[in-house]
DNA sequence: CACCCCCATGTAAACGATTACATAAACTTT
DNA sequence: AAAGTTTATGTAATCGTTTACATGGGGGTG
């Protein structure tokens, strides 16, 4: 206190009445603001005699950089916004996890924009980027936003860096992250065909869904391959969530003519038609195999266990902020990446008795 | 362009070369900026003509207030801070849902802090609130942090309001929203005992867990009440998770004596245990009643579907978000809040034959 | 009519960093 | 030893708002 002079604001007893600035930090370690700002930027700018001096002022005075006149001057927010359709979907939250991890370390922070099906909020988060209150977004949504409905010359704004995961965004020309849902929808089909299968019911998602057309092309690729007939009537309409399985399980046992097999393309679906069929006392397998598509965690504890289609959740969300990052801190970036799927086989889906 | 000047920042042909600020605007509406930003923030203190000219102009330049700027200036972000120990849990998503919803209503925006078991983590959201990234914080993970491990003088931080959400944190003076895990937890205890249950196994949380301290009494509440005796070898330990509830079924397909029923302190774990029991033959409910807490979608279409406790998680969410608003907004905040939980009766409870 | 008060507005000082530019010292190079 | 280069640092402008304070005009009141 006899030293400092008459530092106002500075520490006074105890706790400070407020946060330390870089001032603080600057005058305590006898040097300028700007040597503190290159101390904690490029350190190997600074010689050591400085550099020592200024971490321990920041130790001594606990200073924490201000995050919005950061943000204000150098145009940088470390902030990535990850827009998803329904953050109340399981399938989401493995990847919001692989998402924030590998943001979280390369000292970025995350802001979820649940979209909910609403297009209001839809307006928000583009407001969101454009305002600059994120450096950039991943979409798990399927299409860019910002493009204004009403067709207006309401300003194209800022744009910031975007990385489309799971859903391609086509004709964006950002990087894409994704499986190929069309292959491997193929490939289960195939699998359901070579077990003796010929009527393959598809449960589907919602129809102006990427991911719904490409597993549907899939699916049709399958039964041409296995040389069956498609047949319009097997394909049941879904919108991915539990409750449309349930519905689809409905369909089934209220019809005449059943299908042997059922591809759900997603698991929750599966799981929810499952149900159905089981209350209906339709056996799966034996009475009807059951296919599904995400290996959600309760696939697996399923009763029956859930044969289905594994998506590598991690290491999409990874991947795809990996290539936001790159893209936010001016590196080349991938434009579109491919990751594996695996079919998982299990109980749920049995030969053709 | 004739009419601006020598407006060299402004637009020029079509889209803008820089978003707008609020000079342009103030330059473009014949008014100071104060005005400007006065007719933003309360309309009512400034003369409908200006208002109008103003508004006009904000919608001719697409202005949008620069976010670092104001909340330079303000030290408001409009921003809260979410935290939770597990991201792919699926009972936090709804919850969120409930968050995001109504911070989203009042203007804010969610950041998400995933935890992840990692203390490293926890100090980094630490920095989050101290830094003034946010205005506020949700709190789903039972304690407070900031509270530095090493007991140095390392500064007690700028604090921000803060709410506790399920996870009561014991001691702190915030408001906390909550269910009655205690009484719940007894009334299924209760259930169990009134259906003829005696030897009633009970499927633990984390030890260290508020929620599974709480439910735990009331495990051992609803015994008392129905005159069993505790029996200690009759507790599993879990950790909510569906490995866990596997894990505790081999364990219980192992033993001897079987209990006739199992309450476990989650819907995941006791989906994993149903799946464990099923797989060995044991058949549920009709040679073990399995009982859940939670009620997650899942808990409806398992096989059987799941008799468990009804946890309201949008509500949840919606009541912290709305307590935290309250208080950031300087209104008084509710103390604490305790929602109703609901016993919700399905099959995989039956009994005692 | 003089006084006071209120209302709408403007002026300009913060907010707290980053960074372009300037400067001085230390080191190379010829 | 002079000239040029590099290195470490400081000075001060800048980012785009909000808001305390000042100002001037209009309407009431005594």
């Amino acid at each position: 206190m006899d030293e400092a002079g008459q530092a106002d604001r500075a520490e006074q007893g105890d706790r400070p009445l407020r946060v330390a600035r870089i001032q603080d930090v600057a005058k305590l370690a006898e040097v300028s603001t700007a040597t503190v700002s290159r101390a904690l930027a490029s350190p190997e700018r600074v010689s050591p005699e400085a550099r020592a001096r200024v971490f321990e002022a920041i130790a001594k005075t606990g200073y924490v950089p201000n995050p919005a006149a950061r943000t204000l001057r150098s145009q940088k927010t470390y902030m990535v916004l990850v827009v998803l359709p329904d953050l109340a979907n399981t399938f989401f939250s493995r990847i919001l996890r692989g998402i924030e991890e590998t943001l979280f370390e390369a000292g970025y922070g995350m802001i979820i924009g649940d979209l909910d099906g609403s297009p209001e909020k839809e307006a928000h988060f583009s407001a969101f980027t454009g305002a600059g209150r994120v450096d950039g977004a991943i979409l798990l949504n399927g299409h860019l936003f910002g493009q204004r409905r009403d067709g207006s010359g309401q300003a194209a704004r800022l744009s910031i860096p975007l990385v489309a995961l799971c859903e391609a965004i086509p004709g964006a020309d950002i990087p894409q992250i994704e499986i190929d849902n069309r292959e491997a929808a193929r490939r289960m089909t195939e699998h359901l065909a070579s077990l003796g299968h010929s009527r393959i019911a598809y449960l589907s998602g919602p129809p102006e869904n990427v991911l719904e057309r490409e597993r549907f092309k899939g699916y049709q690729d399958g039964l041409e391959a296995a040389g069956i007939a498609f047949d319009p009537s097997l394909v049941i309409p879904g919108d991915f969530t539990i409750g449309s399985g349930v519905t689809a399980g409905q369909d089934l046992v209220a019809r005449a003519k059943r299908p042997t097999a059922v591809f759900c393309t997603s698991d929750e679906m599966a799981i929810g038609l499952m149900r159905t069929l089981l209350s209906a006392g339709i056996r799966v397998p034996e009475d009807m195999s059951v296919a599904g598509f995400d290996d959600i965690e309760f696939a697996a504890v399923a009763e029956p266990a859930l044969t289905t289609i594994h998506q590598p959740r991690r290491e999409l969300g990874q991947a795809a902020a990996s290539a936001l990052i790159d893209l936010l801190q001016g590196r080349p970036s991938p434009r579109s990446i491919r990751l594996d799927t695996e079919l998982v086989i299990r109980d749920s889906v049995a030969p053709l008795r």
